[in-house]
DNA sequence: GTGAAAGCGCTAACAT
DNA sequence: ATGTTAGCGCTTTCAC
């Protein structure tokens, strides 16, 4: 914004006319002569001239720009899910502000505040790990600005959303476990208040009760990253000896245990199997490779924004808050494989 | 942008004042009175208040944002890159838009464009890899428009720069590649207008030169990205029983190499040493781990932002760009540790 | 201590 | 076919 950029006032004066003329010549309006459309459109074009989207924005009440909020777009999931919004975006004339929360609550109060303030036309929304207070979401709501909840989702919010079938996820890859003739499943999960962390747990202990295994407590572990991996090492060192597979909330964590476990002289999946959650890229890098199953992140930024963009296309049509839900596939690879006894 | 949200004209009708004391009173201009400024303020928190940051800009010609524009979130360089961005720029009171080019040249087009026109005060680019037409660039300093290129760079256009020691990168690698016993390193390099892959061709180039060993034309390909090495296979494999390493311009195509050497049952480091460029985490979860060079993306990002800001705060200085050089340090792994014979 | 008015860049209803 | 005017939300100079 340095020497200001040439506005519809300046070419106005510059060829004689009015700002008007210029606006509607710009955009074809019917009532302007070709001649003068010509000219006018010609010279913008020689100074390069360029509408200013915020005056745009603040005339028309509309900024054509949609805020995202994102917990950390280093994890593929997640960066996957950002291409998928912002192909659709773009496709429709949507721009997109990206805000990483880091996980953190605070940070996500005010990246909200920040795209209200930018008046962006609506969120989409992967909540952060620790959040627990929804009370800024709710403002959004009151709002009445459209938001859809992705993967991460608030259920006291009453909008669309897009997640995961994170319990039948949970519950394919423990049962495929089981089949490999495991039964001392260690299960590392996330918070509490996560409601995929409960849902993948809640995926876990049916497939048990599925297959008559009882639910051994002790053998449910929060410990959802790599460094949580590391602070607990002696706790899942002390367990390992007792169990014959882990099932880790998600694949960066399930990579950190089998390290772990490699340096002490376990076999994978001899010893003990480990399977993951997401199909990360690592999965198929490490070794041995890692089971888990596949989310759909492209898909679902894609299903996300088209929801969203639906909202903001009817904003008088009031239906009912949709929930999508992506199923996911189970990717069956050596870490998980034991030659049967 | 739904029903309005609550303006200073709202509360100054509401108060019965005029706006301009409403404004003055939330930034505690001292010739308001006591009495109307808690009045006041107190009234604006009650309904939630927040200045509108479009209009704001509008009116200061100064919209506090900054826009990137880097190639693909999910590398992990390119994320801490913006880490490190967004660190500083929060802290100053900056915002940022982040752009993805996908690496590719129009989209990159598209997004200088429509940062312009959202006038973001500053622009911090890393440029795609397909672009060898700069001009969109040129029309970014013809405006006037702060720009700092980070990573990869135009060397056309007089910015400050914030760039990795490439060729030192790449030499460091090759000669502990040569120390290792290597003679016959492949190097599979990037697009020729990249002067990254050209700073680290002559890296390698440079080295193989101090230790008397002749360059081999041949053994210089073009193949930067795992799909590049899947499409190259059949010459990679044709080549790989003449050599006794490899050296990969990014860590990615390395990994993706090793597995393609491993599925053809090629020992690493033991048949064919292995080195990559970035330090990407994958390069520590590879078996054998990758020997790379540790790239400080988030200390770059940070680097930039601090240029960038310092520009923006003295738009008349006139001083000549700043050129910082990131140097890198080697870390050595498993993939190249041949044993001595 | 407070208000009126102009203007940032743009558009649209209302003239002419 | 073109111009005038008002206004989106906000700040700031100038009055009083």
């Amino acid at each position: 914004m340095k020497p200001h950029l040439t506005s519809i006032n300046d070419i106005a004066k510059a060829m004689g006319v009015s700002a008007s003329t210029v606006s509607r010549a710009l955009k074809d309006h019917p009532d302007i002569s070709e001649a003068t459309r010509n000219k006018i459109k010609a010279f913008a074009q020689k100074v390069n001239y360029r509408p200013n989207a915020l005056a745009l924005s603040l005339k028309k009440q509309v900024s054509n720009t949609i805020g995202i909020i994102i917990p950390e777009i280093v994890h593929h999931f997640f960066s996957s899910i950002i291409s998928g919004i912002e192909d659709i975006a773009y496709s429709k004339g949507y721009r997109v502000m990206i805000c990483q929360s880091n996980e953190d609550y605070s940070r996500e109060e005010m990246n909200v505040q920040a795209l209200l303030d930018h008046r962006v036309d609506g969120l989409l929304v992967c909540i952060s790990k620790t959040t627990e207070d929804f009370s800024h979401f709710k403002t959004v709501y009151n709002n009445q600005t459209p938001m859809v909840f992705l993967d991460r989702v608030c259920k006291e919010i009453e909008t669309d959303r897009v997640i995961t079938d994170d319990f039948n996820g949970a519950r394919l890859i423990t049962s495929h476990l089981i089949e490999m003739g495991c039964k001392k499943i260690l299960h590392l999960g996330t918070l509490p208040q996560l409601l995929i962390g409960q849902d993948r747990q809640d995926g876990y202990i049916q497939a048990l009760k599925e297959n008559n295994i009882d639910l051994d407590p002790e053998l449910i572990i929060i410990c959802d990253t790599p460094r949580k991996v590391d602070e607990n090492r002696d706790e899942i060192l002390e367990i390992a000896p007792h169990v014959d597979a882990i099932f880790a909330v998600n694949d960066f964590t399930a990579v950190a245990v089998m390290n772990l476990l490699k340096i002490h002289g376990y076999e994978i999946p001899g010893d003990i199997a480990i399977a993951g959650f997401g199909d990360d890229p690592i999965a198929s890098i490490v070794e041995p490779p890692l089971t888990t199953v596949e989310q759909q992140g492209y898909q679902m930024g894609q299903e996300a924004m088209n929801l969203l963009i639906d909202r903001l296309a009817n904003p008088e049509v009031t239906k009912k808050p949709e929930v999508k839900i992506f199923q996911v596939e189970l990717r069956k690879r050596k870490s998980t494989l034991k030659l049967q006894s």
